[in-house]
DNA sequence: GCGGACATGTAAATTGTTACATGATTAG
DNA sequence: CTAATCATGTAACAATTTACATGTCCGC
């Protein structure tokens, strides 16, 4: 039950409509959860009903009209009920890791095309996380932001998620050399 | 359905029963894929029913019997199958990260204890790895097992999981130290 | 004798993904 | 005129988690 909670983590900053919302959790900017349009919209009906966010109308002339929510007192107080209750620890699940695992046993040359186009995806998600990060402290250094700057959290999150991009990324790159090799050697025998 | 993939992806260098499956996908020697033993025994009937792995009876004197699986030349296959399709992007999805997005409206006390404990967690993880790691290559130099020693993928793997851990010690650190310095600082008020 | 490791499952509930549905506006 | 972006949903299906169930052996 942890996509609410990040719902209403994503809400506390600014009112956001669905969409907004499914653009942040979908291409990550939203670091630390991920979700499609589909389960946002029924989440956001949920939390609506149960009292924890609050919606309003947007109308807007050139575009279809918006609904945008806020968290309301009782959303914070069970974002705080969340925040003291015990936490799983977080699981990897990645199919390439999955091919990788059985790389000696099968074909590596879609895998090998596969390492190339995530260490592309990784490389612009680490990009955007490096452009964020700058935007969100602004003139401060990092440390003196970190000690004092507003909205810590969204910026904590980032490094995240920026650094987790940036190991990504350097595992693709040495997994498809290592790979490549073996690869070409094997084809020289 | 990759969780099917990821168990032949076990399977392939050994044989092993539901039992030890369930303890390598859990502690995490499995870092490529994270499941539960119910899912596990689930998975490998079907598996079995489908032909993609077979399984032996293995008696035992001083414990219960166990079944052990080896994959068969359909399951090798279909995990080349596999591998050649398409591999959707991997997603962080970490109930910590969102505690950690909301710090600045909730209370940090709880939080700080949460990251301690994943500090702990995260250093043992990381141990083990090393050591797994170490076991791995015995006496060969990391440059040297990566050319041209056996059973590259799980070392590869391994080497992911390893630095995964590494980032998350050093991030729960980094967010322990601020988090703890902003709300003495708020105290001090 | 009690808790933990070994060993294997089923059933129910929750979560997440895929497919279906609709409709306006803007940029190329 | 076609694709992309804005905007919001429902329904069906697949995957994951939680709860229930059972029984032996070993060390303390």
């Amino acid at each position: 039950m942890a996509l609410r909670h990040a719902v209403l983590a994503a809400l506390l900053d600014e009112e956001l409509s669905g969409y907004q919302l499914a653009k942040a959790f979908g291409t990550g900017v939203a670091n630390f959860w991920h979700a499609l349009p589909q389960q946002l919209y029924t989440e956001l009906a949920r939390l609506e009903r149960e009292g924890f966010i609050a919606g309003r109308e947007v109308v807007q002339d050139t575009r279809p009209n918006k609904r945008l929510f806020q968290v309301t007192d009782a959303g914070l107080a069970e974002l705080e009920r969340f925040t003291a209750a015990e936490t799983k620890p977080c699981v990897i699940r990645d199919d390439l890791l999955v091919k990788v695992q059985a790389a000696e046993h099968v074909d590596t040359q879609a895998l090998i095309a596969q390492l190339a186009e995530r260490t592309a995806f990784a490389t612009a998600k680490a990009e955007l996380f490096e452009e964020l990060l700058r935007s969100m402290r602004g003139e401060r250094t990092e440390e003196e932001f970190l000690r004092h700057g507003a909205r810590i959290g969204p910026y904590l999150t980032c490094m995240r998620g920026l650094e987790f991009e940036r190991a990504n990324r350097a595992w693709y790159e040495r997994t498809t050399i290592i790979l490549s090799e073996r690869r070409a050697s094997r084809g020289e025998q």
